[in-house]
DNA sequence: TTTACTGCAAAGGGTTTGCAACATG
DNA sequence: CATGTTGCAAACCCTTTGCAGTAAA
């Protein structure tokens, strides 16, 4: 757990005119904890030692996303996912997403296919009127433990 | 409407077993009939006219998913959006996704943005024991009538 | 001390399901 | 005709919200 992530966290929230409270530094420490984005539930289970509950998650979820400290992942069954944000975490990555159990795990893809996105990104940009935020190139399929279970 | 996909899409239904109801045809034909995926909401609504009912659009959309006709479409809030597989309309394409009104609209990639993201594609499937089924490349950001809209 | 935040429980909204009637192959 | 499919309504589950008590600045 590096905790130059939980105190960057805390400024950006601050900075948005929100308190930083034990609550909300629960969620950083667990999502800084994780190897990949966790549902709302898996956050409060894995925050309750430390008095979690889940409305609050929501509710902290809502301030912690607006104050750029988390960004939320899109995966394939409808229940939401979170993950840290990269301008906190400096690791820009993407998603490999089962479509059976719905995990969602991280992977790079290498420098020539970020720069063909990012050029993509800018004509879609000035061509379209669409401004975009974020990119997402992810990929759908069957992770290796579903693959195995079969 | 292309009266071609309605048969092709019956073929599938078919040969996976399944009967190719009016209402099954109805979800295809709305689906076929539209420029952008549709919330399951949206395609009862329009289907309607055909006696079209939202449980079953939900029932006739898994059998039509698991018959490769539909493809479902994640997009940013947790409503489904389902739209023609590309099998089908032979129309690869990528989607505009707006984070404000959760809108989905269709783009295309230049061939060297896809054929990059293929390379990546590869390397995911043989180095990480993940077997990919599609990827996809989307842009999350403000579509031109949420902009306007401020 | 002021006011944002939290916990609890109840409400809300989209999705799924049981059952009897119906339509398809 | 045998059985897959539909409509209706109730059940479900995830998410949001009201309110009174608590904690942060």
């Amino acid at each position: 757990m590096k905790s130059t992530t939980i105190v960057a966290a805390g400024q950006r929230v601050t900075d948005a005119g929100h308190r930083y409270s034990t609550g909300r530094q629960a969620v950083v420490r667990v999502l800084d904890g994780a190897d990949r984005p966790l549902t709302t539930n898996e956050i409060a289970e894995r925050g309750k030692k430390h008095g979690l509950v889940l409305s609050s998650v929501y509710r902290n979820l809502v301030v912690l996303e607006s104050s750029g400290v988390v960004a939320r992942v899109v995966g394939w069954d409808d229940s939401l996912r979170y993950e840290l944000a990269e301008a906190l975490t400096d690791h820009h990555h993407h998603h490999l997403v089962c479509v059976e159990c719905g995990i969602v795990t991280d992977f790079e893809a290498p420098a020539r296919l970020e720069k063909a996105m990012s050029q993509a990104v800018a004509d879609v940009t000035s061509t379209m009127g669409f401004q975009v935020h974020n990119h997402r190139f992810d990929l759908e399929g069957i992770c290796a433990k579903c693959r195995a279970a079969k």
